[in-house]
DNA sequence: TATTATACTACCAATTTGGTAGGAATTACA
DNA sequence: TGTAATTCCTACCAAATTGGTAGTATAATA
């Protein structure tokens, strides 16, 4: 039942590019690795998950950088959450389980996930701000 | 973001409890095992930390096992998930951090643990049957 | 006292987590 | 046009966690 610090840091990062969204300038990573105190090639590792994404734009090269290509409203948490983590499912028993259709837990699960969906996808970037 | 085996399991341990609830007769892991096809050893482990938790009576030797100490509706499903898998904290971040009082994420993680922590504490064992 | 069952301790392989390292490709700018 | 800055890509690695197995000691019962 943990966040683990790919999602951890990969909102750190939107959260950052959400409070530079006006300037409309690109950021690298090495400013936010400098603020936030986490290692540049790490950052550079879960970035590319969020730019697979598509959630941000990326220039390479001299003066290149990441910026949001939306408003941070536009953002919800979850997928941000999906984009570094994975599609939230905190059981791994799957359709092949000779038990599913009898499974008493299957239900709370199920519940939980949804629980988890709901909590994220109702808070954008900018609630957070 | 996964529930481990250790609480799935557990779950389904308790569960199993419960529909025995009535007859007051102690239930052997063997009988778990063969049941819902987890292997014994690995029920006992499991076991452990739900009898080190308190949530089931046990006896040992022949025609011993283990049932429950209350009424199924007595359970709420946050103390064997916590028995099983530990307190629900899904970050590590921890009041050693130097960025504790600007954390902008902070509360998001406060947030999730607390609706974690309802949902699990809202269910009782008796509502799963 | 033989059998049945839990309790305890130690071990282990596979996967995930949380990174690091090095270099190639690309762009801006002097 | 050369150089510095920056992303992109691939490979590697140590430590922790997960999901178990194995063996033995201890206790209760018939």
């Amino acid at each position: 039942m943990k966040i683990s610090t790919r999602g951890r840091y990969a909102l750190i990062i939107m959260i950052y590019l959400a409070k530079n969204y006006n300037s409309n300038n690109f950021i690298t990573l090495k400013e936010i690795s400098d603020n936030e105190s986490i290692s540049l090639k790490y950052l550079e590792k879960i970035m590319a998950l969020l730019t697979k994404a598509k959630l941000v734009d990326t220039l390479r090269g001299a003066s290149g950088g990441y910026k949001l290509n939306r408003s941070p409203e536009e953002y919800t948490i979850l997928e941000i959450i999906k984009a570094s983590e994975g599609p939230i499912r905190t059981v791994d028993c799957d359709n092949n389980c000779d038990k599913k259709d009898t499974c008493i837990s299957k239900k709370l699960w199920c519940d939980l996930d949804n629980t988890l969906n709901e909590f994220f996808d109702n808070k954008t970037l900018k609630d957070l701000l």
